[in-house]
This record gives structure tokens, sequence and C-alpha cells, in this order.
RNA sequence: GGGCUCAUAGCUCAGUUGGAUAGAGCAACGGAUUUCUAAUCCGUAGGUCGUAGGUUCGAAUCCUACUGGGCCUGCCA
């Protein structure tokens, strides 16, 4: 269902004629949009009033020209100039209409594939595993799938990769703590869990030692703070009315508030984990844990024969730890090709930039050194050991070879963006220009204290336990007995639990696709898991009703295949409101595609909620005045369920029929 | 020090890439119900789009400066 282009293509032809330079005449099509004002328009060009210099005119008589060529009367139903020499358009019923009928009758709703597809990779989720899973990889993983399944919806090849973090020193970790506290017996019987505990001790022990270790460090950084802000003051003093003093003022006062904040957080953590006496214990007969941990990790990267069978034996346990979210999610990937999976291939990758003459020495590290960058992109440690923009160059090499993408998306969150401007740069300079590599960056995961959520502070929300929550939060509102009685259902436990299961999880992927992707996103399971206003219990709700109305129709003897034939009448407001939303979908889907951005799905979705409703509460379907009216409100009602089911399956969150 | 990013209604957020009178939800207030499922609908109120300039037919959107947050900034990812 595609509106804006033939419409174009009718400007088109007009436009040619009036205008030499083709660019202009492109630069003008793009100025026919969907209008901000319903009441006054449906689609409006606005390429009047650019014109005015160039043909000397004035605006509305530009416009007029433009309408007195145009033919759209198959189209649209009005074609009018209104204030400085906008061109409104009001699309037809009967154009609307003929447009529903492709969307009944096909799957796809009439939504066409793309003339051209790319070849699209995605790489999204990437967790590390072993360490648990938190809410800051589920925005990854949700933001990452929807825009995979609407990509592929539109025709492009989609490639997904979960890039793991399989390889890194939580693994030198779980070695580490497997040789030195792992209960065997407890291993035998759960051994997810007791990697997952021996993982703990062993985060908690470092985290501990290292936070003694930056006490004077931090002790420093307050006293170095208020030396500065001394400085300051005595600069101040000699120049009271200098306003850059002023301002530097106050920046070194709230460094020293800030270095302050760091200090307190360091003592309280270790005063907590001195109350742990067992922690204390283990912590003295461990001394310099971490690197023990570096040791192991090394040794694994090296080859050592224990840690790599190690290693394969605890990967799989990991996995299915993570396998079981990505199932409750309903979330797949094509690929799994972690950063173990390049670990070979580093070698010659660094030796190729060496080569190349792009990586070159300094401070003992391999660097690469870019135009526009203050610090280097390292390669190759000190130690000899590789980093993650190895492996990321090392990946995009190996995509290159495997896949050729035309376009290579990283669903990462922002606080990356520096490290993806580097690594483009670098992909540009070894010959991988052609593929347009864009860092999907999203906001900061924050907890409800402002505060971003990190892994290391340990007190980490656990995944599974939220989304178990979300499930139960759901079971209390949508389930609960009196509120199903009040409308008249009754039903099992089993489609209670499933209703629950649909409604709790889509209500956590909508709470993170319905934000601008770009925003830093606040983790709140009270908001999250409520169910009124922009939700997807909304949306589910309003599928429920269409659906129960489908239902009630076929006990009254309306049968599909009835309701099939009949023509729709749009006559209503309601009902054209409805229709000119419907026929957005596909217009929608590549405006959400361009920048990567499905909070304008949800937002479409929410919409035609809010119109469905109100088309719900203004027009009976059932009690139409007559039998053509009643068939065309059902085949309508019926665009609106598949619509609905449709968009919110391309989010990755499901329907029900009854709730 | 350098760089990135954000600031919109009391709160949470949109804002179609520069278009007409800046929009939703929540909260508040008023109305609608013998319901095709009221988790609803209709209405009222709420704004100097952080501040000050600039660019032009036209700015929340673009450029500059300023204010205030957040993030990144050579061997973690």
């Amino acid at each position: 269902m595609q509106i804006l282009k033939p419409i174009r293509q009718r400007f088109r032809t007009v436009l040619e004629k009036l205008l030499d330079d083709p660019a202009l005449v492109e630069s003008s099509l793009e100025r026919i949009v969907p209008s901000r004002d319903p009441s006054l328009a449906d689609y409006q060009a606005n390429i009047a009033m650019p014109l005015q210099k160039v043909l000397g005119k004035p605006p509305l008589e530009i416009a007029q020209s433009v309408v007195s060529g145009l033919d759209l009367s198959d189209i649209c139903q009005s074609v009018s100039i209104a204030g400085a020499g906008y061109i409104n358009l009001r699309l037809s019923p009967s154009w609307l209409a003929a447009q529903l009928e492709a969307a009944y009758r096909d799957e796809h709703l009439a939504v066409t594939k793309v003339d051209a597809p790319k070849t699209i990779v995605i790489d999204y989720s990437s967790p590390n595993v072993a360490k648990p899973m938190h809410v800051g990889h589920i925005r990854s993983t949700v933001i990452g799938a929807a825009i995979a399944h609407v990509l592929r919806f539109l025709g492009h090849k989609v490639i997904t990769d979960n890039h793991l973090g399989d390889w890194g020193t939580q693994f030198g970790m779980i070695i580490y703590g497997y040789k030195n506290f792992c209960d065997q017996e407890a291993y035998k019987k759960h051994p997810v869990a007791e990697l997952s505990r021996i993982y703990r001790k062993v985060q908690a022990i470092s985290g501990y030692q290292e936070s003694l270790a930056q006490t004077p460090k931090l002790e420093q950084a307050v006293e170095f703070a208020r030396k500065r802000v001394e400085q300051v003051q005595t600069k101040l003093a000699a120049a009271p009315a200098d306003k850059k003093i002023a301002k530097e003022l106050a920046t070194a006062e709230r460094q020293v508030t800030t270095a302050i904040e760091e200090l307190q957080s360091n003592h309280k953590k270790i005063e907590e984990s001195q109350q742990d006496t067992l922690l204390m214990a283990e912590s003295d007969t461990h001394p310099a844990i971490y690197e023990k941990v570096l040791a192991e990790t090394a040794a694994l990267h090296h080859g050592d024969i224990g840690n790599l069978k190690l290693w394969n034996e605890f990967l799989p346990n990991c996995r299915q730890e993570i396998d079981t979210i990505y199932r409750r999610l309903n979330v797949q990937f094509d690929h799994w090709y972690g950063e173990s999976f390049y670990h070979e291939m580093l070698g010659a990758v660094v030796e190729d930039l060496f080569a190349k003459n792009l990586a070159v020495q300094s401070d003992g590290a391999l660097c690469v050194f870019l135009d526009g960058f203050d610090s280097p992109m390292i390669v190759r440690k000190q130690d000899g050991a590789y980093l993650y923009a190895t492996t990321d160059i090392a990946t995009a090499m190996f995509r290159e070879r495997e896949f050729s993408p035309d376009i290579s998306l990283y669903v990462v969150d922002h606080r990356q963006s520096d490290h993806f401007k580097k690594l483009f740069a670098v992909l540009e300079k070894i010959g991988l220009g052609h593929t347009d590599f864009r860092h999907i960056s999203f906001g900061t995961v924050m907890g409800t204290d402002g505060k971003p959520f990190k892994t290391r502070s340990g007190s980490t929300v656990g995944l599974e336990s939220m989304l178990d929550e979300a499930v139960a939060r759901a079971m209390e509102v949508v389930c609960n007995p009196e509120r199903l009685t009040g409308v008249g259902i009754q039903m099992e436990d089993q489609e209670k639990e499933q209703i629950a299961q649909v409604v709790g999880l889509g209500a956590i992927k909508y709470a993170d696709l319905a934000h601008n992707r770009t925003s830093d996103y606040v983790f709140d399971m009270d908001k999250m898991v409520r169910l009124e206003g922009n939700t997807s219990a909304y949306i589910q709700y309003s599928y429920a009703r269409i659906r129960s109305i489908l239902r009630k129709a076929q006990e009254k003897g309306y049968d599909p295949s009835g309701w099939a034939d009949s023509s729709l009448q749009l006559t209503e407001p309601s009902e054209l409101a409805l229709a000119l939303h419907l026929v957005r979908f596909e217009e929608m889907l590549h405006q959400s595609m361009q920048e990567y951005t499905p909070n304008l799905i949800t937002e479409y979705l929410y919409d035609l909620a809010k119109l469905f409703s109100s088309f719900y509460d203004q027009c009976s379907v059932l009690s139409a005045s007559n039998a053509n009216e009643v068939s065309s409100r059902l085949k309508l009602s019926s665009v609106v369920a598949k619509t609905l089911r449709v968009g919110l399956d391309l989010l990755g969150i499901g329907v029900v029929e009854r709730m």
C-alpha cells in the first residue's frame, strides 16, 4: 500500500514541465508529506514557498499553476490551496476503500517488497556469557530483533548475528573459581547454578580487593580536587569579574563533590564486604585474585589444554542460561559467531594492519592512530593480548567474506559510540568502505535513582526474575477473577497463564521500544507493567475486542466469506480516520527504518488502537443500520485486527484472542 | 583540556528530518454506561520548546555563544 509514491508520481509530471533543474524537482517531491493537522488535510505539498525565489513569482501563484496541471481525481477527493501556499490533499473514500481491500486479502497487508533488496547484517544482544544478563542487554536484544523483523518484512536480506562475549576475562574468573571454590556435588547437580555462584564469588573478592586498592587513589583525587578549588579561588580573588574563572570554580567544586561521593561509595562497598566474614577469609587466602584471573584468561588464550577443556565444558552450560532467556523473549539469531570464533584470526589481522603501516608501535602496544581522534585504537596490548577492537575488526572482515553486506548495523548502547567511530574509520582504511556501517546506539539503561545500571556494582536485577515479575503483575491485572466476571469471560488456568505471559513480556518489550531509541531509558518496573495509557496491553486489548466482535458476528450468522465479498463503505468520520491510518502502515514502516527507530511503530500502533476505540464508541458494528454496513464494518475491523497483530509481531509482541 | 549527547505541560515522553494554532499518556477537573469486553470514549485546564543571538518566506528542529545534566576520552567491553 503505497500512498506517497503514486501521488508524487503525479506531481512529478507537472513539476518537470515547470522546473528545469531535476534536483529541484526531487527536493520538491520530498516536500509532499503527511499533514500534521488532520483537520486541514491528509497530505500536503509544501512546494510553492521555497520556489518563490527560483521562479520569481508569489507562492500562491506557483501553487495555482501546479494544481491546475495536476490530475489526482482518482486518488483525492479534493486538492486545495491554503495559507502561505500549501497544497492540501484529501484522499477519496473510494480510493481508501480499494487500498483496504488489498490489505484485507493479503497476509502481508499489501505491503510491497522493496525494489532493490539490501543485504543487511545486524549485530545485536551480544551479551557476555557467564556474566549474568541484566536489564541493559534487553534493550539491544529487543530493538535489534524488531529492526531485523521489519527489514525482513520489507524484503531485505537480513542476517542476524549474536556476537557473544565468550572469550573474555569472565571465563578466567570461572576457571579460577572452578579450580578454587567449586562444590563438585552441586556442580554435578546444577552446573549452571554452581558456575553462576562461583562467578559471583570471584567477582565479589575481586571487587573488594579492587575497592581497597582504589581507596588511596580516590583519596588523592579528593585532595587534588580540593587543591584545585583553592587555586582557582585565589585566581578569582585576583580577578573577581572574570566569568570564565567563576565558571572554572564551579566546575572544580563539582569535581570535589563527585570525588567525595565516589570515595564514600567506595567505603560503603568495603564496609559491606567486611560484614561477610567468609568473604574476608577467602580474600585473605586469595590475594591479588584479579591478576590470577587474568593469568587464567591468558593461559586459555594461549591454548592451555586444561583451561581449554574447562572452557569447552563451561560454555554449553553458560549458553543454556541465556538460551532460556531468548526462548522466553522469543528471539532468534541466524548466527552465533562469538568472540572465541575469531580468536585464531586476530594475529593475522594485526599483522596485516602492521604490514599496511596502519598500526604502529606505541608504548609497547600496537595502535592505529586516526585523524580527528585524540586517542588511538589499540589493537594489541603491551602484554601481547588482543582487545575487543581487534575482534571487531576481524568480525567485520569475516562478515565481508561471508555475507558481503551493503549495510552493517551494531545495536549497542551509546557509551560505545567513540569506539565505533574509530572502528568504522579503521574499516574504511582497510577497504570495507563500501559497506554502510552504522552504530545503532541507544540510551543507557538507568536505575530509578537516575544512575546507570552497572554490572560491576553487583546488585543487578536478574533478568529471569524480572520477566517472572512482569508476568505475575500481568496476571494480577488482566486475569483477576473480579475483572473477568465483570466482562463475562470464563477461562481455565492454562489460558490465564498464557495471557499473562503474552501481556507481561509484551509490556517489557513495548516499554523498551516505545522510547526514542537515543534517549536514556529509566528502568521502572511499575511503569513498564502498568496496563493503561501507551502500553502494549492497551493495544492487545483492542485486538481482543475486535476478535470478540468477529466471533459474535459469526454466532449471529455473519460468515467471514460473506463480509469478504461485501464492499467497504467509509462514511463516518471515525471510519475514514481509521482507514487513512491503516493505509499508512507501509509508509510508517519505511519511515521507522530510515533512522532505525522502532518507536514510530509503537506510536503508530497505539494511535491505531486509539482510533479503533473511538470508532468502536461511535459506530456499532453488529448493530449497524443494515446488513451491508455490518459487513463493511466487520471487514474494516478485520483489517485493524490484522494490522495490530502483524505490527505487534514485528516488535516481537504477541496477541491473545481474549483478555 | 578535547569530543559526543541531552534540556519540550506538574510527571513520563512524542514531535514525520525546516512547515500552518507544538502533541500524547499519567495526574487534576467535568461529562458519557440496561456495553458489539468501561483496561473505554468525549470534553476542560495545563507551554517563554533551558537562555541570548543568527540563518530565511517560515525554527522546538540548522549555526554560534552561554547555562545546566549525562556519557566517552591509550592498553575493560
